[in-house]
DNA sequence: CTTGATGCAAAGTGTTTGCAACTTA
DNA sequence: TAAGTTGCAAACACTTTGCATCAAG
């Protein structure tokens, strides 16, 4: 997973001439290992028990171009900040957002894709991506 | 429409033993009158014009209000701020949003929705509201 | 005349940027 | 050794808050 991580991301920055240095290699690792969706905050404390001088400028300019390698994707639940997952090797996904716990849930509904396309088609609308979050409690919170 | 809402309104805030001030009726009328989605700052604007006096606080705290008492619904389409629509009286509807020229189209599916509640139920997960975005490029920008 | 509301400016939050020093290819 | 990268702190954009003053009920 980080072996694939790695090779995607040397073989983007190449593409850019862009360098791979060990602050990008330290936060990519941080962030194929971090399980489940997490800040930039996050992600900084994370790297920074790597290698401490990591800061968070490095952080924020490194996310940019893991967004734009797709090997993260961007999520915002409308908690004040954006939350990142890995995205690379995996299928999409939507999300079930508790608004009592936080807890995120996700999940796959073709059905819900395919009518998607659909009324984007009727609206003459060509679709690049999207969003779908169902906020609401869990069934511990109920 | 304006007096349905000032009506709402005034029943909230006298539920909760707050005060119809002459920059809240000034506000809820700009809210109301403005048409599609606008951003706080926009309708700061609008109600500097009609009363120059009108502070960017008193916009934000009203519009927090005006979430409460269900007469705007609050967007968030990721251009960094939150914009704001009149929803009381009006059906629920989704976006499509164009990353180009930035034009929002809305729409209503009852079918999406029908299995959003499946999808829901089938993790026993209880639905509060949804967002439903579809980002991608309208025709005049395909 | 009590309680809540206002305007102001300052503080907050998450994110981005200018720049001189420093690495990578 | 040229070109991109870093850490730092300052700048940013949007939103919230503390407080003395003001107005609605």
């Amino acid at each position: 997973m980080i072996k694939e991580a790695e090779a995607s991301f040397t073989e983007f920055l190449e593409k850019k001439s862009l360098k791979l240095t060990s602050q990008r290699r330290t936060i990519l690792r941080q962030a194929i290992e971090a399980q489940g969706h997490f800040s930039a905050e996050k992600l900084l404390e994370l790297s920074k028990k790597k290698d401490k001088t990591i800061s968070k400028a490095t952080v924020y300019r490194t996310l940019t171009l893991l967004k734009e390698s797709n090997i993260l994707e961007e999520q915002d639940f409308g908690e004040g900040k954006k939350v990142y997952e890995r995205s690379q090797g995996r299928k999409h996904h939507d999300h079930l957002v508790c608004i009592r716990c936080g807890r995120i849930i996700e999940f796959e509904n073709d059905a819900i894709e395919k009518l998607q396309d659909r009324e984007a088609t009727r609206q003459k609308f060509h679709i690049v991506y999207h969003s779908l979050k169902l906020f609401g409690f869990c069934k511990n919170c109920s």
